[in-house]
DNA sequence: AGTGACGTGGGTAACGTTTTCCAAATGTTT
DNA sequence: AAACATTTGGAAAACGTTACCCACGTCACT
């Protein structure tokens, strides 16, 4: 009953079924230069009929493994499964396979993971949201093809694609500015190393959501809520500005978590959204879209950064030493229900 | 400025170091027999002080890759995030390495994600929610340690984790019955082939619900609405249910997703949940736990799940001709807001 | 003292590809 | 027709690790 599985077909089985050598063979599964049309049909069908596939361990050694690696600091955030959506549709039809490495939240985590994805000799590397310091990412890349997404700074080593938080911040003040709002809070991802300060988006928010309120003239009514990106953060930066002797009418989440802890908050305080309280987020992610929630939310079109970061990745692969590149895509700002005149 | 990385160091390059043979730190490396604790000491120091670390690509053409491969229908899934943090913490401390295929919907990607990982020579599997003919999983399972998650039937080549789905179809209608309702209908989807109607879980779960039924005497009342686990399904279904002659005064939709689209159908007819009518969903996911929903779900323990999936996985990679086991769990039911009596 | 078992270390041949040559055949130019 | 470039196919050496086997020394027991 347990049939011992018989041994993998190999590149030679191959080359004997369609009578010619191993490094024919391997010149057709390349694509490389070297093999007549002839000989190209002749192993395409001695392939099709084994039904071989390559061993990608093998070709590691040598060669490449097709295989890109993706991290992810965090499965459940949906702005990150467009981004990887991006990834994989323009990948689709290319001979490479995506792999993701899941759980990297935290820089040795995040250490753990890339090292990993270096030892299995992957082609190349995409980091979504890194929080490693520079250098590390700077080495990183020069072992490997990298993009970088979703980190604001250029690098001689990496490429990067960003949406432009500062942009995106500033649609959501001047919307909530031309509500008529004058009291508008942040809740912020709270930031202390230097370096990150600059380069992370949520930092870039913050600093986005002060020139804007500055250039509307309402510098004395910033107010920041320094937590974390996650719902308990919204909830908590929420009930901190809810206490205030006067309270914010609008609250500018950085990401739409936050703005469903702040919703739950404000639920809480017997208050309501938006008759007492405006509230937007940032991601524009599916939980903004449903229906009972309908949050006004800035969309960052992670499909489209994904799409790139992958186009700039093979592209890379390809040419290693041409100049890196920084794109940065321009967000908008969807309007739905939880804003309205102050 | 770009200087050209130097040579990934090798076996050959500790064993230099350490003074002995490659076959030696080869032993240590993989814990092996044959290595004196001095040994392993002189060769541990010499990995650390050079920061050597194995090729995966390497150790696969002979031996392991460390490397787990697991396959997710769908990543916006909040219980199949569930399920992989499980199968990461309980992988936490050993040596393996967790990979993530993304986008694995339908048959023919899940074919060829599963080949993918065959070909880059993971040390085991686990499938979550396959929809592949049952001889082809068992033909992956054969090749290479395998375990199916969230699929009913046992096989004598894989192991296999589920829950429950016929006793948590019951205590939702237990709940209902108990609640005082007799007219309570079901949302599932809707599933043609014949092995997948005995092994998926949506299709126990509409099982469940009959035999519940029949249970309680309320064989007259069974009524089925049959379109897909999403949320647009469960927005048609919803809308097939209430346009019945008489109308149902509670619904068990088959999945939250379901349930949501179902909430979404029952506010634009204008009637009210618990008010009007109960709604269930089935999985627990974060959003019926978000408390503006506050959804009455049956909850599974993926982390649970995927820890007992890895348990066995890696006792599988140690023995593979042991008997395969199937793991059931018991689902609990978490009573919201959305039930109430009739 | 002889014998066998065991613990310890190493030499060497795989593993399945790609890469780097090289030779022969063919085509093109003078 | 000679000289040279190009195309086509293959032989053989990598790539970095592990598996298999053997040799040597030590120890316990006849």
């Amino acid at each position: 009953m347990d049939k011992p599985a018989p041994r993998r077909l190999t590149i030679v089985d191959v080359a004997r079924h369609a009578q010619v050598s191993t490094t024919a063979v391997s010149k057709v599964l390349r694509n490389a230069y070297g093999a007549s049309p002839a000989m190209r049909e002749k192993v395409q069908q001695a392939i099709a009929e084994l039904g071989y596939r390559p061993s990608a361990a093998a070709r590691g050694l040598r060669g490449q493994t097709y295989t890109i690696g993706v991290m992810l600091p965090e499965l459940r955030n949906l702005f990150f499964a467009d981004i990887l959506d991006g990834i994989t549709t323009q990948l689709g039809d290319s001979d490479y396979q995506v792999l993701l490495a899941p759980g990297c939240n935290g820089e040795k985590a995040e250490a753990k993971v890339i090292d990993a994805m270096i030892d299995r000799s992957m082609d190349g590397l995409v980091l979504i949201a890194p929080v490693s310091a520079k250098k590390r990412l700077t080495e990183v890349a020069r072992s490997v093809p990298t993009v970088v997404v979703g980190r604001h700074g250029s690098s001689p080593a990496y490429d990067s694609v960003t949406d432009d938080d500062i942009a995106g911040a500033a649609l959501v003040v001047d919307h909530l500015v031309g509500l008529g709002h004058r009291r508008i809070a942040h809740i912020e991802h709270h930031e202390t190393d230097r370096v990150r300060l600059a380069e992370m988006p949520n930092a870039q928010r913050a600093d986005g959501y002060r020139q804007a309120m500055i250039a509307h003239g309402l510098e004395a009514e910033i107010d920041v809520a320094s937590t974390s990106y996650t719902q308990a953060g919204g909830y908590l930066g929420a009930q901190q500005l809810l206490a205030r002797p006067v309270r914010p009418t609008a609250i500018f989440a950085g990401a739409d978590v936050v703005a469903l802890g702040a919703l739950e908050a404000i639920a809480e305080a017997g208050l309501t959204v938006p008759g007492d309280i405006s509230v937007a987020g940032y991601d524009n992610s599916a939980l903004a879209a449903f229906g009972p929630i309908s949050l006004t939310s800035v969309d960052q079109d992670g499909r489209q950064m994904g799409a790139n970061a992958a186009r700039l990745l093979v592209d890379r692969i390809g040419q290693r030493d041409r100049r890196t590149a920084q794109m940065k895509l321009s967000p908008t700002l969807v309007v739905r229900r939880t804003t309205a005149a102050a």
